[in-house]
DNA sequence: TGCGCGATTCTC
DNA sequence: AGAATCGCGCAT
């Protein structure tokens, strides 16, 4: 069982939300299988957000974010940290979640680097033929009293009202 | 063609 | 508090 597009063709707080629990998966292409529960996320969502890398423009960077849900957004942050995005919403629509934790690591640039990221995995729909894809856990380990929404990370340049969108989902999972 | 800055992390 | 480090985006 995998997440597949209709998971992803939403909105991004809602999908960027519903990714909390679920498992981040890998193959690497050795063999080696690594996989960890997300547990923290950030929504950047349509051409007025003006945290989204999307908020000006297409870009080559950014084109990604305009393609259909389901895929992978990755882009090189301070010259050295890889971040793992998804994309989300229809084709047309720049929307995407950045993954920024999962339970054995902390910080979207220690992620990618744990689960092997770069540049080399961007733009791949997310299946396991691609080498990376999440799946839900049979049962939802989230309880929604365990999610907390905040404001998201490094983005105060954005202005007032999109700095302030609780965008940000951080899940605790219980002891 | 050049320059300022960033969806970060680690060290002092 | 400051450095590391480089591609992107906008100005020249």
């Amino acid at each position: 069982m995998i997440l597949a597009h209709s998971f992803f063709a939403r909105s991004a707080p809602k999908v960027a939300r519903d990714l909390l629990g679920k498992m981040l998966t890998r193959r690497l292409p050795d063999g080696t299988r690594i996989a960890a529960p997300i547990t923290e996320t950030e929504a950047y969502d349509g051409f007025d957000d003006r945290a989204s890398h999307a908020h000006r423009a297409k870009t080559t960077r950014n084109a990604v974010m305009f393609g259909p849900p389901g895929y992978t957004y990755l882009y090189l942050c301070y010259g050295i940290h890889w971040m793992l995005n998804v994309t989300t919403r229809e084709e047309g629509y720049p929307a995407a979640v950045l993954v920024r934790a999962t339970a054995v690591v902390s910080g979207p640039g220690r992620l990618t680097r744990y689960f092997m990221l770069t540049g080399e995995q961007n733009a791949l729909p997310l299946r396991p033929a691609s080498g990376i894809w999440i799946e839900p856990k049979s049962k939802d380990p989230v309880r929604p009293g365990s999610v907390r929404a905040t404001p998201r990370v490094g983005v105060d340049y954005a202005g007032p009202e999109w700095r302030a969108k609780p965008w940000r989902f951080v899940w605790t999972p219980d002891a």
